[in-house]
DNA sequence: TTCAATATGATCGGTATCGATCTATCATGT
DNA sequence: ACATGATAGATCGATACCGATCATATTGAA
């Protein structure tokens, strides 16, 4: 039938329907719903999300953070300063090697992970009016294979 | 059994099995592979995009264009100017309401949004070495209702 | 050891972002 | 017509982003 669902280069998905298109809307919407929301706290999206990784996952060094959030190295170092700044992070060099730098989470930093991740349950709910937590799962996991097939930077050429 | 796997607020999903740290981590690496390809030619992943939405939706309105994505209205409106800077768009102001402008592309604009198709075919040719299609329109038909789903901004309090 | 190569993260400079405000136009009521 | 409010988009100012470079520390080879 070659109709409009089939995928092929010359038969292309609308923009809505194109996973980068959607990955690009729903955070660019969700920074328009929780910027306000932290912006007293001198957060944004990103450093909620840093601080939220560190409770979780422990002390992180910044290589690896850059690494969990795919951000640019300048970036993060920018982030991980004012976040010292505001008093939500550590900075201590490592003992082991004297390049790295291990990020904390002072007592500050953990209870704001903890709004942090009360807002993200509010979205949470709001998802899960829509849809299942099996369909949750289900995207999550397709996501996570989406992320695993994407080109490493600089493996692209035009 | 209560195992891990289940979703609840007090029983949080790790970081990275969240819908929103997904969509970030994509839309961060695909920044990283992509914005370096198309610099040359002024744009990065926005004004890309953007360029792309006009070029299969015609001619749009700011307003509508901010809708389409999600962005601040005033990020859209110094984007509109560079990419008229740099003549991909024209801004023309509407003949039946003098306060709306209309994006229309420039030749050069229709050009490049060529360019960034076969850049995103590129993207789509790795995704799919590890998503079947049937897997990547389930996945978009389930961003489109997070996306629908979410809270509109200045609905959630903290 | 010594020194080039590599690794880690901080800093610099130019540009972009974004909330707040401003201007201009349109709609409605009186 | 006139005032009031609403709507569309441009502009301003403070800050953030990010590619390129720099400083420092570590590794490895001769």
């Amino acid at each position: 039938m070659n109709d409009a669902s089939s995928i092929s280069p010359k038969n292309r998905r609308p923009l809505e329907d194109r996973v980068s298109f959607l990955t690009h809307r729903i955070n660019a919407h969700l920074q328009q719903v929780c910027n306000p929301l932290i912006a007293p706290l001198q957060l944004d999206l990103y450093s909620s999300r840093i601080i939220v990784a560190i409770a979780e996952k422990g002390p992180m060094k910044v290589g690896e953070l850059v690494e969990l959030m795919a951000l640019p190295q300048s970036t993060m170092s920018h982030q991980l300063k004012r976040l010292e700044r505001d008093e939500y992070v550590l900075r201590t060099r490592s003992d082991t090697d004297n390049r790295t730098v291990v990020i904390t989470l002072t007592q500050k930093g953990q209870d704001v992970a903890e709004v942090n991740n009360q807002l993200s349950d509010i979205i949470l709910a709001h998802v899960s009016k829509e849809l299942s937590p099996e369909e949750i799962k289900l995207l999550t996991a397709l996501l996570q294979r989406v992320f695993s097939s994407l080109p490493k930077v600089g493996d692209v050429t035009l």
